[in-house]
RNA sequence: GCGGGCGUAGCUCAGCUGGUUAGAGCGCCGCCCUGUCACGGCGGAGGUCGCGAGUUCGAGUCUCGUCGCUCGCGCCA
């Protein structure tokens, strides 16, 4: 007999009955009766019911055992005596009589219970996170994320994409995030980055012929962390092919994408469009470029009719005379609605340092709210052909400059449909995966605080209309052949047709302020590459931890990372980042220079 | 870097307007219990109320500072 097992914890069936067999797991829970009591025994497959019986000798023995205890049972397969079978455990109809009992690794008082959910905390949970692992949600989540990349692995081979492996010490690149940084001995006062995304060496695996590329890439980016952003390390579904146009992108994409949703996702429906929605169009709409178009509400354009002579809001008037602009936002069906429900949004809206939130409530055939006296009627009118809004419906006000009124009003687009109670004509629909491409992004953009410009998204993109376009064309105004692909307002990825052409590389990074000595510092590799035969080429990179987390229903994406660190890039089971040693730090050539409130808290 | 929330037993949390000995559930320890499956019963141990200052006759509770966690903004494919 195996020293270990001959079946694991959630096969036992009827058919084994009288026989001899062997399991070993984990002491999921202990019911101990006196005379007699019951182990449920626990491994990654399931769940077992074991029985010291009565009179036995070991039972002294295992009363001793704590729970998470892992022990290796021997004993005859019984069938359960009538109404003691459970129904609701696939081994319920049998037990094992406990003949021998080992003690494999024996388990100190656990910090949390793994049996349950008792609430424990992200902080003792993680520093504990084998422990946390054992649980059923846990072992679910990470089950589903190896299925979810070996389902995706095989879409992309089916394909007839290659897996391959880039470089983890790379160089450090200007443009994105910030880099880790890798000191190397081996050359004194150097370092390498860990990659963002390997975005260069995909694109260099193109140029050396290699049509269709794919990985499961780690990326590393030092970047605060979110609850849909782990800190410091992610992995994409990284891919790129050769001699495309934007649409053979999607047309490979979106059939993985839909069937990673369709296969995972349980009773979730999937629109079957993705949705083309152009940049701007996109900021005008819904405020953001990462649309949930499950929140029904869009936002319109009024600002003509706060301008116009006879309404006297001075608020909004001063702001459009500097250039502003007012967005509105129809709010469906809230003529019922208690005061409440606008004093809440107003005091969301000054949370989110506004001054409030501004309204006009349109019931019995006139404007109500603490604004609609300053909005003669024919202006109210004009607001609800505009808007779209009949009696009963609302509209909110936003007013702001450009950028800044698109992005309050994508939130308050958020806000109002958050704030609509449940079975609203307008509330967010459940149950569904509504996907849609971002596309048309401007190829660069003004930095607002140093009046620069700069690539807006990735700098390796083609821009729309190529050489012409840079050379003639207002450079805000030059879209690229750029896209993000977003599901139910949470970015998945971004791609891109990229810039295959030399020349128009150095074109644009001479627009984006960048010295041709830089391009060719820290380009030098793929630039060089582009002059010895580069192919078209484009791709795309969807976010692996961000699409278990939707399928699995999770709020946090830590829920579907087995050992991520904490919100401050912190490792709390493996206690790193940690100092380094005087002699590991003289090796490197490194000296610190620590802030004095660091020092501070180190030492104490 | 900025803002919100939280910090009380191993875990999760309660503790009203400041007032005697800070509680509950789970866990833990002991005893009892022959069929449970969140077993049950009785008893018990366990607290720097994050830390530091202040106000007060008196602080878990109020004030200020600080540290930690978390959510969001900034940042970021």
């Amino acid at each position: 007999m195996h020293p270990y097992r001959t079946h694991n914890c959630a096969e036992l069936r009827q058919d084994h009955i009288d026989d001899t067999v062997k399991i070993s797991g984990w002491i999921h829970r202990k019911r101990d009766h006196g005379g007699v009591l019951f182990i449920d025994l626990r491994d990654t497959h399931g769940l077992t019911q074991c029985v010291v019986d009565e009179g036995s000798p070991l039972l002294a023995e295992v009363e001793k055992i704590r729970p998470e205890s892992v022990i290796t049972v021997t004993g005859k397969v019984r069938l359960r005596p009538g109404e003691t079978q459970n129904a609701t455990m696939p081994t319920g109809e049998v037990e094992l009589y406990i003949d021998e009992i080992e003690v494999q690794g024996a388990a100190e008082v656990i910090p949390f219970q793994v049996a349950e959910d008792d609430g424990a905390g992200e902080e003792i949970r993680l520093k504990y996170r084998y422990l946390d692992l054992r649980r059923e949600k846990m072992q679910k989540n990470i089950r589903l994320r190896n299925d979810v990349i070996t389902s995706l692995r095989e879409r992309m081979k089916g394909q007839g994409f290659q897996e391959f492996q880039t470089p983890i010490l790379t160089a450090s690149s200007p443009e994105g995030a910030r880099d880790f940084l890798v000191p190397s001995r081996l050359n004194p006062g150097k370092f390498y980055a860990l990659p963002q995304a390997p975005q260069q060496f995909k694109q260099l695996l193109m140029m050396s012929g290699f049509d269709k590329y794919f990985q499961i890439a780690p990326c590393f980016r030092d970047e605060d962390s979110r609850a849909d952003r782990s800190p410091g390390e992610f992995y994409q579904l990284d891919m790129e092919m050769s001699f495309v146009t934007q649409d053979d992108v999607f047309n490979v994409i979106e059939p993985v994408m839909r069937g990673i949703f369709e296969e995972f996702g349980g009773d979730r429906t999937i629109h079957s469009d993705f949705v083309k929605i152009p940049y701007l169009e996109s900021m005008m709409k819904y405020g953001s470029d990462k649309p949930d178009l499950r929140n029904p509400l869009e936002i319109v354009d009024v600002t003509e009719v706060f301008a116009r002579d006879d309404v006297e809001f001075k608020a909004f008037k001063g702001t459009i005379e500097k250039g502003g602009v007012v967005r509105a936002i129809r709010a469906p069906n809230v003529g019922d609605q208690p005061r409440s429900f606008f004093d809440k949004l107003n005091s969301w809206a000054q949370g989110e340092g506004a001054p409030g939130l501004g309204y006009v409530l349109f019931k019995d055939g006139e404007g109500a709210g603490p604004i609609a006296k300053f909005i003669p009627a024919a202006a109210q009118e004009e607001l609800k052909k505009i808007s779209g809004a009949e009696d009963g419906d609302a509209v909110f006000f936003i007013c702001n400059q450009e950028l800044a009124a698109a992005k309050f009003a994508g939130a308050a687009r958020e806000a109002i449909c958050n704030a609509f109670p449940e079975g609203h004509v307008a509330a967010r629909e459940q149950g569904e995966f509504k996907f849609c491409w971002i596309v048309d992004f401007p190829m660069f953009e003004m930095d607002e605080e140093t009046g620069k410009m700069e690539f807006s998204h990735n700098p390796f993109s083609m821009p729309q209309g190529g050489m012409d376009a840079l050379e003639n064309q207002d450079p805000l105004d030059i879209l690229a052949w750029q896209y993000d692909i977003v599901c139910n307002g949470i970015e998945l990825s971004s791609g891109a047709i990229r810039n295959h052409k030399p020349e128009i590389m150095e074109k644009a990074f001479d627009m984006a302020g960048y010295d041709k000595q830089v391009l060719e510092d820290k380009f030098g590799g793929m630039l060089n590459a582009m002059k010895f035969g580069a192919p078209p080429h484009g791709g795309i990179a969807p976010g692996i931890d961000r699409i278990v987390m939707i399928l699995a229903d999770e709020p946090n994406i830590r829920e579907v990372i087995v050992f991520p660190m904490n919100g401050n890039a912190q490792d709390l089971m493996m206690k790193a980042p940690s100092t380094a040693s005087a002699e590991q730090l003289k090796e490197l050539n490194i000296k610190l220079d620590l802030p004095k409130a660091k020092v501070k808290s180190e030492a104490a």
